[in-house]
Formats: structure tokens, C-alpha cells, sequence
DNA sequence: TAGCATATGGAGCGTTGTTCCGTTTGTCAA
DNA sequence: TTGACAAACGGAACAACGCTCCATATGCTA
């Protein structure tokens, strides 16, 4: 019941002396090993079988990670950065439209694999309570972008909120069945169509 | 990893023997007791603070419930049952429109409640799998008939699928400050009079 | 009242998150 | 290259958890 821990995540300001090699090398160990058991064994995985698969002890996890939280929170950011990232990329390779429908095709693959991880945002842990910001922060623009050039470009006609087209889109993911993602597909193309003639999208969950 | 219970919840046409008079007894004291541990310490509480609460041991617990999700579920149905029967209370004290209007603030107090348990629901623990249906069992047909009787009266006119009701103020609730059910009861005015003039409610939530 | 199935309670087991500290290792000045 | 020290490491150990087990106690029926 004791929590006054700074939690200050090192701005990039701060810079009181660089990481250690093999400090940075085990530190993407443990995110890549989170991630992978994440996605094998749930977000609710030991940290011990993390530590195992990154070939590091616990002492080390926790030195980076003062909470298993910190931990999920930290690879959660990463694999939005991820996701974001590819935007660019597939924005540099295809047409506009194109580009733009592949990036929502893969936006639904990451929140496909964000299953137990949807429980664990909402289980009030101080740790997750940035994350809803973080997501918004990042996908936003990044969506924005895409449908930006798609609009200049006349592919598409629509003045809908990315944000709410991205909301729309996590409600429709959040089928229990795990390989209804092909519905998810079937939907999201009919959004896609949508947003060719413009319109809005209206969603409800319990 | 070893998860070959049998989980049947005893039907009620089952009757080998009754239950002891201190069987019954300690089952209501423990599910008191979880309910006002879990309002105080959230749905994480330790079993046995729960037990202690309800001045029983762990073994007592665990022979009612033998798993800590079965306890919450139990706890769940029962304020589901409450809130459900207070449905018939209002109806009979009060005109339509009235016992309509103060059952929805009832179950808007019911959903804020269940704050910590909205985490746990999507948990993927089997124990909780039969819970959205239990809750929209109950829940569906209780507003159905309310709704029903301010319609013959002429109080209200509209059209809504009562489970769309509920679900849009289930949205509604899920506000992360605590005291905003204020805020929420106002939002639910709203819809009450929409409710006079016909119409639908659409919501959206990440 | 006797007898027995039913119910009880809590020590104890295995697993978890987290701390602690003796040991190792990367880095940098000399 | 080497010495020295802060930085990083690893894992035994601790506390708290969910859950099991069984000797004991107790409510019911005959």
C-alpha cells in the first residue's frame, strides 16, 4: 500500500550520464520477451518466465521496470510507436487510398492483440492511466495524416474526426472470438467505403 | 494450468439435501461481507480479508466458492437480483413515469459500483463468461415492463429497444472521475425526456 | 440421545510480485 | 594497457496471494 515512487520516466531533457551497452541490450531483451509472452501467455504472464526468456535475471527486470506495470505499459507504447511508424511507411510506398486502407488494416491487427490488455487499462493501476492519452496522442495524427493526403488527393470525401474513426474501429474490434478479426475486415471495409462519399460513424459497446 | 472442474452452479431442480442451517447462514455472511470488501478494497481484495470480514475461515470460503472469480460472480448476480427487484417496488409505489425515471438513477448507482468488476468481466476468466448474459437476462425485462407502462399511459413515446437504453447509460457511467455521477444523472434527464418525444440513442466509447 | 453426513477452520503448499545485496562488468582517465 | 569505480547484474529470500487438505466440530435425523 506504499506508492511514492517518482515515476518520472527520464525526459529527454534529462541526461546524467549515457546507459551502460549492455543496460540498453537488455532492455530490449525484456521488451521483445514481454511482448512474445504477452501475446502467448496473456498480459497476466510471471515476470519470472519474461526474465527466463530475455536470458536476464529479476533483479535486472526490475531495475529497468520498478513494477510489472511498467513493464506492460512500456511494451504497449512500444508497439503503438510501431504501428504508428508503419503510417509513414505506408504512406511512402502506395497511392493515398491505398495507403490509408492498409494502415486501418493493421491498426486492427494491433488492437487484435491487445485482448487482455483492454482489462488491464481500465484495472485503475496509476501505471496504465497515461496510456488512453498516449494512444489518442500518436494514432490521431497519424491517422490524420493518412486521410489528409487521401482527401487532397480526392480519394476520399469525408469530414469525420479521425479519433472517433478510430474509436469506431475499437469498439468493432472488441468481438470475444478470436479470429472474427476476417469480420472485422468485412466491416472495416465497408467503413473504408464510407468514407468515400462521407458520413459519419456511429458505435455502441457494453 | 489445470482447469478440468466440473463448474455445474447446482440447478434448482437438483435437491439431494438441504443446506445446514450454518451452511446458509455463512454463505450470506460471506456474501455480504465480499460485497462491502470489494466496495471499500475493489474486486483485488484478499480472500481472506473476506473471510475474516465474515467471521469465517478460508476453508468455509472455499467450500462455497471454490474459486476467488466464483465469489465475485455470486456477488455480481445478487446486486443484479436487487437492482432488479427494485424495478417491481418502484412500479407499485409510484406512477409509470416516475418509477421509470427513479429506477434508471438505481441502475446507474448499481453500474457505478461496478467500477473495479467492468475490468474484471473482460478478464477472460471463464467464471465471468455467463455474466453479460445473466446481466441482460434480468436487466432487458425489467426495463421492458417499466417502459412498457409509462408507454400504455401515455407518459412516454418511443420506439428503443430497452437493452439499447441500458447499454447507452452503461456507457454513459463508465466516466473515470468518481463523483461524476452527478454528471451522469443529468446526461440520464436527458434521455428521460427524449424518451417522451420517441427517438434513439447512439453511443461510442474506447 | 446416538450416529453420521455435513460443515468448519486454519496450517500449509505452490506461485506470485518485489526487495536486497554480494558479485560482475562496462567505461574512462591515466 | 591497466586500474578503479559507478553501473548493472543475478538470484536467494521475503511477503502476500489463491487454494488444498484434513483433523475437528456441529447440525440433522432416527
Amino acid at each position: 500500500m506504499s506508492k511514492q515512487k517518482d515515476g518520472i520516466k527520464a525526459s529527454k531533457t534529462e541526461s546524467k550520464r549515457p546507459l551502460r551497452a549492455d543496460a540498453v541490450r537488455n532492455e530490449d531483451a525484456l521488451l521483445q520477451a514481454a511482448k512474445e509472452v504477452f501475446l502467448t501467455s496473456g498480459v497476466n504472464a510471471p515476470v519470472r518466465d519474461i526474465a527466463a526468456k530475455a536470458g536476464v535475471g529479476i533483479g535486472t527486470l526490475y531495475r529497468r521496470f520498478p513494477q510489472r506495470s511498467d513493464l506492460v505499459a512500456s511494451v504497449f507504447c512500444r508497439e503503438v510507436d510501431a504501428c504508428v511508424a508503419e503510417a509513414a511507411t505506408l504512406a511512402a510506398e502506395n497511392d493515398p487510398l491505398q495507403a490509408l486502407t492498409l494502415w486501418l488494416k493493421r491498426y486492427v491487427s494491433f488492437l487484435a492483440a491487445k485482448k487482455g490488455l483492454a482489462a488491464a487499462l481500465h484495472s485503475g493501476d496509476p501505471a496504465f492511466e497515461t496510456l488512453p492519452a498516449y494512444f489518442r496522442a500518436n494514432f490521431q495524427p497519424a491517422l490524420a495524416t493518412l486521410m489528409a493526403s487521401a482527401k487532397e488527393s480526392g480519394e476520399i470525401q469525408t469530414d469525420i474526426d479521425p479519433y472517433d474513426l478510430l474509436r469506431a474501429i475499437a469498439n468493432l474490434s472488441v468481438t470475444n472470438n478470436e479470429d472474427d478479426i476476417q469480420h472485422t475486415y468485412r466491416i472495416l471495409d465497408l467503413l473504408i467505403k464510407g468514407l468515400l462519399f462521407g458520413g459519419s460513424v456511429s458505435t455502441a459497446e457494453v
